[in-house]
DNA sequence: GAATAAATAGTACGACCGTGCTATCTATTC
DNA sequence: GAATAGATAGCACGGTCGTACTATTTATTC
């Protein structure tokens, strides 16, 4: 017990330098979801974090891993306040709204100051080339296929008429959120979630009806 | 035949002024569209149209009024490309439904080379408080009020059921307008933009076809 | 043709960028 | 307690940024 006592007796610096890396991400998930991943800066970091600017830069060794860590953190982030909770819903239908309810309320809560930060990295890096535009190709097409993925059960299960194209109502729901996110974060207000909230209703429930309608064809019946 | 020729007689000069000056907001639409008006920058405009940055920077005299100018440019390109046809259709559902395909066209047409430049400008600058900040909730306001007197007209004229919320129904044309435009330029694939014509369609039957069905389905909003 | 004014280039300055190299401090290990 | 190794700081470099200030060129005007 003369020794460093026991909560920090694996390596006091050892720990000290994860717990300075994990600050530096938090803060550059911040930063980048509200002004971008591009105008990030290791130099804004330091400031930031009132370290110096070699002492961040030591963490990364290049700003291109910085980015690229700061996008894993954030993948992280958005497992564990969208996906988790979100596929927390029995399979079917309910696991498909429950997690776009999950979207919805992690805009609502601001969990990211700016906003979705993979909304932000969509919009940024969409169309200029380079390994991040690569890197959002994929996140997009994993986030779209777990869509797509989760109305195919929901089909199966008769939850969904068959007759629906999973890629259009992918199309369908993710669209409502995306854009929910950006005017929630545009107008200072998050009441625009409710917008999106009633989006999705309508367009789950218009997906859902048809069966039952089938003969008269009905279309989305609620507004509001 | 000595002095300057016919077609160039009025004051060479002075014209040259002006056509470079367009030619610079021109690329500068370009670029913005592409990596964001927040990287744009007066010595890349210069390399890009072989002149000297004090050569560029004297049109403008400022950066600020330099991004002031490419907005309003492409304010005017939008107004061209897509207010114009889209608002060359008889009044009511035509005329709104008329305007969403004039915003899919011009994504589809690439008339900005990153996608829809007002698009780019409001994932840019949700977040960040400034100027371009504060002009660009002017424009989605302008838009979206836009989009809210097509529908009310539509309304009056019974071409769209009465019970519909229009901002609500804004917002669900909208969303789809916005996504065909985002993944259409991370994808190179103007695919998507037949996912956003399927969406608007059925948005619009669904408002539309209630009246019909009044009294079959409840005009109302019938909550489950 | 001299004067004028507009369009463009040249140059310089301070700020910040990413990154390399070296030094300092401190906890762990022998 | 000396050696080690990891975390951080300091400093320097070349590059780009926005922006002044000063030429230079050229078309128009007198």
């Amino acid at each position: 017990m003369a020794k460093p006592d026991d909560r920090t007796v694996r390596t006091r610096r050892r720990s000290d330098g994860a717990r300075t890396h994990e600050q530096i991400l938090a803060t550059a998930m911040e930063l980048a979801s509200v002004e971008g991943l591009g105008s990030l800066t290791i130099g804004r970091l330091a400031r930031e974090l009132d370290l110096s600017k070699s002492g961040v830069f030591a963490h990364f060794r290049s700003k291109a891993r910085l980015q690229q860590q700061t996008i894993e953190a954030a993948r992280e982030v958005f497992e564990r306040e969208v996906l988790e909770p979100g596929l927390d819903a029995p399979d079917g239908l309910a696991r498909l709204e429950s997690l776009c309810e999950a979207y919805l309320s992690y805009v609502e809560r601001g969990v990211f100051p700016g906003g979705c930060f993979f909304a932000q990295l969509l919009a940024e890096f969409d169309a200029p080339r380079g390994p991040i535009h690569d890197e959002v190709v994929e996140l997009q097409r994993g986030w779209l296929a777990l869509l797509e993925r989760l109305i195919g059960t929901a089909k199966e299960r008769g939850e969904l008429d068959s007759s629906v194209d999973a890629q259009q109502l992918a199309f369908d729901l993710y669209a409502p959120l995306e854009l929910a996110n950006y005017l929630s974060v545009l107008r200072r207000d998050p009441t625009v979630v409710e917008r999106g909230r009633t989006a999705i209703r309508a367009t789950l429930t218009s997906a859902g009806r048809r069966e039952g309608d089938r003969n008269r064809l009905g279309g989305r019946p609620t507004k509001e």
